[in-house]
RNA sequence: GACCCGUUCGUCUAAGGGUUAGGACACCGCCCUUUCACGGCGGUAAUACGGGUUCGAAUCCCGUACGGGUCGCCA
């Protein structure tokens, strides 16, 4: 049997955290074992489902890479892939229903008759579940009033106005769709037994059910869009690479049972499996997010990085296209975690004026002998014959020679007079790239600044 | 409130009856680097609590506490 597996958003008008990871995990499985994973939308309250709510969480889907087979925009044999379009298909299913005395009309509703039973789950991440909707359902507990009230157990699968409910409709397009495995959040686990209802009434055997731990917040509760890492579409805004945010959400909830933190899309699909998912919630961490990130920036081919640098280093007022930046990417590897970070490591040698930063100044300020090493440094460069690293570590050596200083004295003032803060990329590489012309012209500059206060 | 699920360092997790309870992020210290980082080494830090079962429990069972979820003509 070839494994099915699909995400069904609802169009809410952003890519939440915990929808793409139970989307990860749905196309993990689905690349995992040779099987075919699609995406539905599940629209069927049409108020809340414009073309963009739809066309974010598709852009975000694309931007992690999590390609769909069957779905929006590539089709497939079992469509329409919006549940709005398959009204057809839902009503073919009612009339089962009806034949088999499954439903019956409740004020203009169209109710499910559950079965009085216990109703078992058995489920991947979870074990088994049991619970009789009949008993359940018969009250209903008021959160406004805070009382109970009396309830129908039989639960509501189309409206008086004619459109379709959730359970029933997830349902339907399970079984139309032949999905086998279904991984969704746990908050889907008390529901479950509904749908296993539903399955039973339509003589259909149900997918394979794993209920994922949920993803909270760093204080305990359910993730809002307000939450910081809640939503995809800010990942990218904020500098962060799809396959390291793939990465991070792959390790919430899922363990290779080892000891390896930092996975490839092509790893996390060899090694995802049922069996490593656990079975409690986890809370989202930005800062190890962050360092996943950081060790992906570090291992991205030059190419790469230029190109998912480059609207960044726009952003910041430097040139992608010019030729020093690649060089100074090179520089940014061990100093940047998110691509947003990556300007404000490099963009002295882009700039024209040197901001300097007042601490750091400061901080170079309370050396007596900084004049001595400022005239050493620039008659020591200036003279330097060859402007490579090389020559320039030799320059600054005899410099610090003639201040009767150690190199080590001198790397600091210069640092600042050149860059304007104490701290950067590494600084004979940055000398390198600003040219000698430059680096002569901001150490007379900053020396100049410094004899007049 | 009823029902369901869960509980190992602050956080993510490993250990599926016998380990000095391991790793990672964060934090602290040392080393390396004649700059800034990276890196390396080390440290602080956990089995929620109480009962069982067993020669032996983080691991199995029961209870309590705490956390989360579900209880709609939302999905």
């Amino acid at each position: 049997m070839t494994v099915r597996t699909r995400f069904a958003p609802s169009p809410t008008g952003f890519l939440h955290i915990g929808g793409a990871r139970t989307a990860l995990y749905n196309w993990l499985y689905a690349r995992r074992h040779g099987g075919t994973f699609l995406l539905r939308v599940e629209d069927t309250d049409a108020d809340r489902s414009t073309a963009e709510s739809i066309r974010i969480i598709l852009d975000g889907l694309q931007w992690l890479g999590l390609d769909w087979d069957e779905g929006p925009g590539v089709g497939g044999d079992h469509g329409p892939y919006f549940q709005s379009e398959r009204n057809e298909i839902y009503d073919r299913y009612l009339a089962r229903l009806e034949a088999s005395g499954h439903v019956y009309e409740d004020e203009g509703a169209i109710r499910f008759r559950v079965p009085d039973k216990c109703i078992t789950v058995s489920d991947a991440v979870c074990g088994e579940v049991s619970i009789n909707l009949r008993e359940q359902g018969a009250r209903r507990y008021d959160k406004e009033a805070k009382e109970w009230v009396e309830a129908n157990p039989d639960f509501v699968i189309k409206r008086p106005q004619g459109g379709y409910i959730f359970h029933f409709v997830n349902v339907v397009d399970d079984i139309e769709m032949a999905i086998t495995h279904v991984l969704r959040g746990e908050d889907h686990l008390s529901n479950t037994p509904k749908h296993l209802a539903l399955f039973e009434a339509l003589g259909v055997n149900p997918p394979l059910f794993a209920h994922i731990p949920l993803n909270l917040n760093p204080s305990g509760t359910k993730m809002s869009k307000r939450d910081q890492g809640a939503l995809i579409h800010e990942y990218q805004d904020n500098g962060f690479l799809p396959e390291a945010v793939n990465n991070y959400m792959a390790l919430l909830g899922w363990s290779a049972k080892d000891d390896q933190e930092i996975f490839s899309l092509e790893e996390l699909q060899s090694r995802f499996d049922l069996t490593g998912v656990n079975s409690s919630n986890s809370k989202f961490d930005y800062d190890k997010c962050r360092w996943v990130n950081g060790e992906h920036l570090k291992k991205l081919p030059a190419a790469t990085l230029l190109a998912e640098a480059a609207p960044f280093l726009t952003r910041a007022g430097i040139d992608p296209n010019d030729p020093r930046v690649p060089a100074a990417l090179e520089l940014t590897r061990d100093r940047a975690q998110l691509l947003s970070e990556i300007p404000a490591v490099i963009e002295t040698i882009f700039a024209t004026d040197v901001t300097y930063d007042e601490a750091s100044v400061a901080k170079v300020r309370e050396k007596a002998e900084l004049p001595r090493i400022l005239a050493a440094l620039t008659d020591g460069l200036a003279d330097a014959g060859d402007w490579s690293v090389e020559g320039i570590k030799a320059a600054i050596h005899e410099a610090a020679g003639h201040a009767e200083l150690k190199m080590g004295a001198l790397m600091l003032p210069c640092r600042v007079a050149v860059t304007g803060r104490t701290s950067g990329a590494d600084l004979v590489p940055v000398l390198v790239l600003l040219g000698k012309d430059e680096v002569v012209r901001r150490l007379r500059d900053f020396g100049a600044m410094s004899a007049d206060a």
